[in-house]
DNA sequence: CCTCAAATGAAACTATGTATCATTTGTAAT
DNA sequence: ATTACAAATGATACATAGTTTCATTTGAGG
């Protein structure tokens, strides 16, 4: 599981290289931070994680990682903006709001009917972005046996 | 127009004493405002335009105004939190990126997608949120002449 | 082992709220 | 009309999430 991280990291790292980043100290210790998670996280939960480096500076790797596409943002039932790897194009998530994990929904079918939809309303659509909440198989399950 | 906001606004008042809200004095303007506008808002763009409310009372009435379903919050593509009135139940935006406009997108097809999509993963939805960002109708025409 | 742009960290600032608490005000009962 | 009192307000401080500024440091190429 670490290597599996250890790795991850080492491409994050690669990527970034590939386009002109530097490969600076806190910027791998924030990369291996956020390969290190296992749930979508704050910025606030990095911070703590990595006490040494100053707080622009995990905000600033931060937006670099959304912006080169490598963590996309979710938002959280009650308006919060959390982070997450993006392992993928074009996707959505599957928001467990028990354990909060996190699923990605791939093939977004929902793209047809939207473009069906909004043409009733002359609307040419250029993106769109949809969260849904709910509950993992295990979190139901647990429900269920408490109940 | 400005009576027909005015109505609208004497009917948000109504509905609120009906659930037990006095009716006071900055609470009347901030109801008075947001009934006013004619896109989205932010808390600050009402408190600019009520300079002797205090902002804590204009927040407090934001947030009692969603949580009585008069208004709802709409997320912009850049992920700002803005503010409209909710005029039905459950529903979603579509969102000019160009002027602004929303229109709301009513019977809400997408349930359907998102519960057959989503039963492949055993997880069980409880809620969503979808936004629509595009263009609208006139902002398509006037890029259309421009060009 | 230089050089210099890129990156950092400290600190201040912005935006969007929430919490506290002494004071004010609507409302219902008299 | 007066009063009583909970509800609401406003000032202020605090919280969270992030951006900006700028003097200093550092990584990478020559």
């Amino acid at each position: 599981m670490a290597r599996r991280n250890n790795s991850l990291a080492a491409q994050i790292l690669e990527t970034l290289e590939e386009q002109g980043y530097r490969a600076t100290f806190p910027r791998q210790a924030v990369v291996n931070a956020v390969a290190y998670q296992d749930k979508h996280f704050t910025a606030e939960e990095i911070r703590q994680q990595l006490p040494k480096v100053g707080r622009a500076t995990i905000y600033r790797s931060l937006k670099m990682l959304v912006e080169t596409g490598i963590l996309c943002r979710v938002m959280l039932e009650e308006g919060n903006l959390h982070y997450q790897l993006s392992h993928h194009g074009h996707h959505h998530h599957l928001l467990c709001v028990e354990c909060g994990a996190s699923q990605d929904l791939m093939g977004c079918d929902i793209e047809d009917v939207l473009t069906t939809v909004t043409a009733a309303h002359d609307f040419q659509i250029s993106s769109h972005w949809l969260e849904v909440y709910g509950r993992c198989r295990n979190c139901t399950q647990k429900a269920q046996t408490a109940a």
